[in-house]
RNA sequence: GCGGGUGUAGCUCAAUGGUAGAGCGCUAGCCUUCCAAGCUAGUUAUGCGGGUUCGAUUCCCGUCACCCGCUCCA
């Protein structure tokens, strides 16, 4: 394929961001000093003003100017900023307790990892008398019967298909087999266990090379108090959705909204990921930007399709194009558990370097049904139900929640990619290409040399700047090599004051897309910078 | 967790079983009217831990981190 030019579709290559994102202070390694740590990344100075850009937008256009609703009016989202850690119960509520600590199965001979519930046995419903090390067959939940039945006749199995009961390796131990080898569908006390020996993986010929089923802990714990016992266990976070719902009633009895409305939080969460991978994109500790919106469960649809739009165009406003972007609806076999039964999810997905030409997730946008009201209601014993009347007739119900979750973790990651412009005419071979508006430094004031009166006129007006929008003053060394670091670090607009400007009191303003000038009035600078930090 | 790769200064790269070099950057100063110019001085490194050896950055073992593939991602 020929490429004519670049352009922001080009693939760029992690490793040169990486490095930028160290040598220009936007991203470090955790106790880099130490030797890191696997799957934790630090902030560093540029880094902080960029995520807080992020962060603040979603938090403006969230809270503040909540979105115009599909009825013309604004729409009704207060804030909320809930404890990392919470009373346990929340999350055995949630279902993060138990749940989601996949067992998982490795299999010596062929070095492959399984989900212990996507590996189905096939258990025929009587052993052969006359061979008690007959093999039993396992394959991953899907496989073709032809295969299957291959496999069968090269391993010279008298077995049929439909004599087997097919159950998931999860549930092996519920089954037995009597002394005569007939098969128990559900293994009574004092039966014969399935001999796991017996199991023979996929694709391999002989059996015994599956591992036991091991628990993978997605949450980190704690404890709390002085005394580390069961009785202080508390776990981190593992998303900051729960602090709404466990305060969805304290918000619904004493804030005066009415459904529909939402309840937004940014913060840490934190999952034990088993392989943390790609830069931050995949981090044990990262941050979230999610909204809980509760609607009746009639309006769920229309307000999940209002979203899902609503915050694909947000990505877009921070500077995000629209051909790395992509909205991809979640097949049924990989909704959540909350999700199963509503209108599905969503995922807003970006092109990441590490995924091209594919997508990767940055958002989610999840009807995570009535699920977690209905947890918490089991388990703490409060009513969680809304009173409706300003209907007729009233009503009571429990509302129904359209979740946007974003990453804000990620989402600096996608600013990055995306900003990162390659530039083989220019000093410093690239650019960021920063939205103006979420661009950790807006401008610098730069006086062209160090003396002449230049630094005065320049600081005054850097003093003037710097209480309107992060402004940075640099008198050092010569002005093409304060531009190139102002192009690496994505800085939009370079003031210039020079041998000119105490005769016509006028700057040069140099753009960082173009590399073009322009000549303003002195006095004029601030107001130009503001108008177009607003485009 | 498995397999493969990588690890020397902030960055890019060199060298060696015996004092670890360069360019760029960075800091200070000089000079300079617009895109990493020039001059002077300074700054900084063998990921970590063992072993072999008189001596290890170099050879061996382990470990950690990063990259690629598999696996996983509520």
């Amino acid at each position: 394929m020929e490429q004519e030019k670049m352009n922001t579709t080009d693939k760029i290559s992690m490793d040169d961001l990486v490095a930028l994102c160290k040598r220009r202070g936007f991203i470090f390694p955790a106790s880099e000093i130490y030797g890191g740590i696997n799957g934790f990344w630090d902030f560093g100075p540029l880094g902080i003003l960029l995520k807080n850009n992020l962060r603040d937008r979603w938090w403006n256009d969230m809270v503040i100017t909540p979105p115009i609703g599909p009825n013309g009016e604004p729409l009704k989202i207060v804030g909320l900023d809930s404890s990392i850690i919470q009373n346990p119960k929340v999350w055995e509520a949630s279902g993060h307790v138990g749940g989601f600590s996949d067992p998982m199965v490795d299999c010596r001979e062929t070095k492959k990892r399984y989900r212990a519930d996507h590996l189905i046995v096939y258990l025929p419903n009587e052993l052969e008398q006359e061979n008690q090390d007959q093999s039993i067959l396992v394959f991953v939940e899907g496989t073709p019967k032809q295969e299957i039945e291959k496999k069968i006749k090269k391993l010279k199995l008298s077995l049929s298909l439909s004599q087997c009961e097919c159950i998931p390796l999860t549930d092996l131990d519920k089954y037995g087999y009597t002394e005569d080898y007939g098969l128990w569908l559900l293994r009574p006390n004092g039966t014969k266990k399935v001999d796991r020996s017996r199991l023979v993986a996929p694709d391999v010929k002989k059996p015994d090379t599956l591992t036991e089923a091991r628990q993978f802990n997605l949450m980190f714990e704690s404890s709390a108090g002085a005394v580390k016992d069961a009785a202080s266990k508390v776990y981190l976070r593992p998303e900051t959705a729960q602090g709404c719902f466990t305060n969805y009633k304290n918000i619904v009895d004493n804030m005066r909204v009415r459904v529909p409305f939402g309840i937004a939080q940014i913060g840490k969460a934190f999952r034990n990921e088993v392989t943390p991978r790609n830069f931050i994109y995949r981090s044990r500790e990262f941050e979230q930007m999610e909204m809980e919106w509760f609607c009746h469960p009639d309006e769920a649809r229309l307000w999940f399709d209002f979203w899902k739009d609503e915050r694909k165009k947000w990505w877009e406003a921070v500077g995000v194009s629209t051909e790395n972007l992509q909205l991809r609806q979640h097949d049924q076999d990989e909704l959540s558990h909350y999700a199963k039964a509503g209108v599905g999810t969503v995922d807003i997905e970006y092109r990441f370097p590490f995924t091209w030409p594919g997508f990767g997730e940055l958002e989610g946008v999840a009807h995570r049904c009535d699920f977690d009201l209905i947890q918490h209601e089991k388990h703490s014993g409060k009513k969680m139900e809304y009173f409706d009347d300003s209907v007729q007739p009233p009503r009571r119900f429990l509302p129904h929640v359209i979740e946007p979750a974003a990453g804000l973790t990620r989402g600096v990651l996608a600013l990055l990619a995306e900003a990162y412009t390659a530039d083989p005419s220019r000093p410093s071979k690239m650019y960021l290409k920063f939205n103006p508006s979420i661009a950790p430094v807006k401008a610098a004031v730069l006086p062209l040399v160090n003396k002449n009166g230049l630094p005065e006129i320049a600081q005054k007006l850097y003093y003037s700047m710097r209480t309107k929008f992060m402004t940075e003053y640099d008198a050092k060394s010569n002005i093409g090599k304060r531009y190139a670091r102002h192009d690496e670090i994505g800085t939009p607009f370079c003031i210039t004051v020079d041998n000119d400007t105490p005769k016509d009191q006028a700057v040069t303003i140099r753009f960082r897309d173009t590399m073009a000038q322009e000549r303003v009035a002195l006095d004029k600078v601030e107001g130009f910078v503001q108008k177009a930090l607003k485009e």
